[in-house]
DNA sequence: TTGTAAGCGTTATCAG
DNA sequence: CTGATAACGCTTACAA
């Protein structure tokens, strides 16, 4: 049988509907004695507001969408969560999208979103590609992106991040001061804003300590702790390999880290080792990892705190948040390695 | 502006809302012109289907709940990140409700569940407090529990679990076989269900083994990362130290095989752990962690089935579904350490 | 082949 | 204080 409805409980207590209504909203409107009883009966027959029903009426669904590449990345976990504890806060459910970057899925998501009338879009999902920012565009609910800067920049899309640009120079800088020369950085797709700014914050730092910028230092990877591994026997084969990585994110430091130790190099002593996310294991691989932290709590809060504010007032201007990473030395980049 | 409605369209192509809606849904009642016209028009005009108006007269949302303790969690993120890719398959949306463990959460989860009239839910929350599965009994939609057996057992709630025993046993029976004569368990506390399935596993390994049951090398502790660490020296303290420990889960395997290390222990000659669940990083520790797999997609995908088999008939009877786990052996159980 | 009308479960307006 | 009534956007008999 179908759920009890306010028409059941008008029906057994005796008023119309629209009393229960009022009186399940406690408003003054109602005799505090029929407001009782409707509310007593209401429990009694376990009765639950259908939120469909109330969302198309009140004109929201106190729900919003969370678009990420993967639920499996440490990080991306790490954000979620924060942004599930904040929503679930202010009252508001979250609907959870994983694309594992195919753009066809990214947009199917997209589009259920809106049809099932989300109040905003909380997209962690770094590649913002054209066909999916038009699709994202013609939502016409508040969109905040985290570390991913689009271009096309609307009126209405925002972004919170960390300061990928500060970050990649606080872990290069770091690597430099420790004595390297040859630093290289192992990046992500170049679509990424964020390993652009990182990359960008690595090129930086370099020049700062007097050292060339030499693209062949640069080596694409996915991303996933698989590639960082199959980007090690590339740097070994350079003619003048590398002394220190720094990685587009930890599952690729860790991915180097496994497979430096398995070719029998000694860390960090061969290879100095700097990741960028500060994932919760990060400090229980061998060596430790020395990594970029984001606050990633910080950035699940703001993301929604954003968004809700978006929806309050749409005309508002606001501005872009950039939260400041911090970096965590461990062992991975050779503490008094090379004094 | 508010959305485009099938009523916008109607009056835009000079024919009735029903014809329209009859169009958009393909049916054979239209005219073939009229309802390629009134397509290309709700196109242009960005039209998008309100899933909760259809939902509302169609008596589904099609969209599951989705119910754990921490996303951060690196076995349940691979869980979840199967359900989610399932349901998308089958035109499902996944609310994400993280409870933290907060029995008043848990509770909140459910409640808003039930508002938003999911077809389904899906727990992977390991500990279903009575009060939670009262609150989940009432509930008049299909419940499926990832590793968890509730005791309660109702008509309408079903599991999908990993052999927890069998894994138990195999984790346990291969430290054993390496000669190990004392081997800890690091539990969790004693009304999750799994755990006790996990501990009914390595008692029956160790009599199988010849060796004793020891109450006091049975230690609970919290299942995250942190607590696998305090549990070291509570082992090493005691009068006879283990040789071995099987733990609950990876993240304790991996705190407790960092602080051993820490501690200057030698592994896994001085002490050889083994884990479960296999999340991806376990491979990656040092030294790589032994540990018994979860089919965390298989287990994900088959929750997904059965909560919208469940949904679809609702007399049928089903049975419980129960994965095997495997035994993967890596380096922290001490291959040739003993030989 | 199309239009009219009822209904899904709410909230809100307007009389009484 | 309470009850009709309309409205939200859709699907689906029932009529035409």
């Amino acid at each position: 049988m179908s759920p009890v409805s306010i028409k059941d409980i008008a029906q057994a207590a005796g008023v119309s509907h629209s009393t229960v209504s009022r009186a399940l909203s406690d408003s003054p409107l109602v005799k505090a004695e029929t407001k009782a009883r409707i509310q007593r009966l209401a429990h009694e027959m376990g009765y639950s507001p259908d939120a469909r029903a109330r969302s198309l009426v009140m004109g929201q669904t106190r729900t919003v969408g969370v678009v990420v590449t993967s639920i499996a990345d440490p990080f991306i976990a790490s954000v979620v969560q924060a942004i599930e504890s904040a929503a679930h806060d202010q009252g508001y459910a979250v609907i959870l999208c994983s694309s594992n970057s195919a753009p066809e899925r990214e947009i199917a998501a997209v589009e259920m979103l809106q049809s099932k009338r989300v109040d905003g879009v909380i997209v962690a999902s770094s590649r913002i590609g054209a066909l999916y920012q038009e699709h994202l565009e013609r939502l016409s609910v508040p969109i905040v992106l985290i570390n991913s800067h689009s271009k096309y920049s609307e009126h209405y899309t925002y972004a919170v991040s960390v300061d990928n640009r500060q970050g990649g120079y606080l872990a290069t800088a770091h690597l430099a001061q420790l004595g390297h020369r040859r630093i290289a950085y192992v990046a992500r797709p170049s679509d990424h804003s964020s390993n652009l700014e990182r990359q960008e914050g690595y090129r930086q730092a370099l020049t700062g300590a007097g050292l060339p910028y030499a693209p062949s230092l640069v080596t694409p990877c996915s991303g996933r702790v698989e590639s960082g591994a199959q980007v090690l026997p590339q740097l070994l084969a350079l003619p003048e390999p590398p002394s220190a990585v720094f990685c587009y994110n930890d599952l690729t430091a860790i991915g180097l880290l496994h497979a430096a130790r398995e070719a029998g190099l000694t860390l960090p002593g061969d290879l100095a080792v700097v990741g960028f996310d500060d994932i919760p294991l990060a400090s229980y691989v061998c060596p430790p990892l020395t990594t970029v932290a984001q606050p990633h709590g910080e950035m699940g809060r703001q993301a929604v705190q954003m968004t809700l504010a978006l929806k309050q007032a749409r005309d508002e201007q606001f501005s872009n948040i950039v939260l400041a990473g911090q970096l965590i030395i461990r062992e991975s980049s050779g503490v008094g390695s090379r004094e």
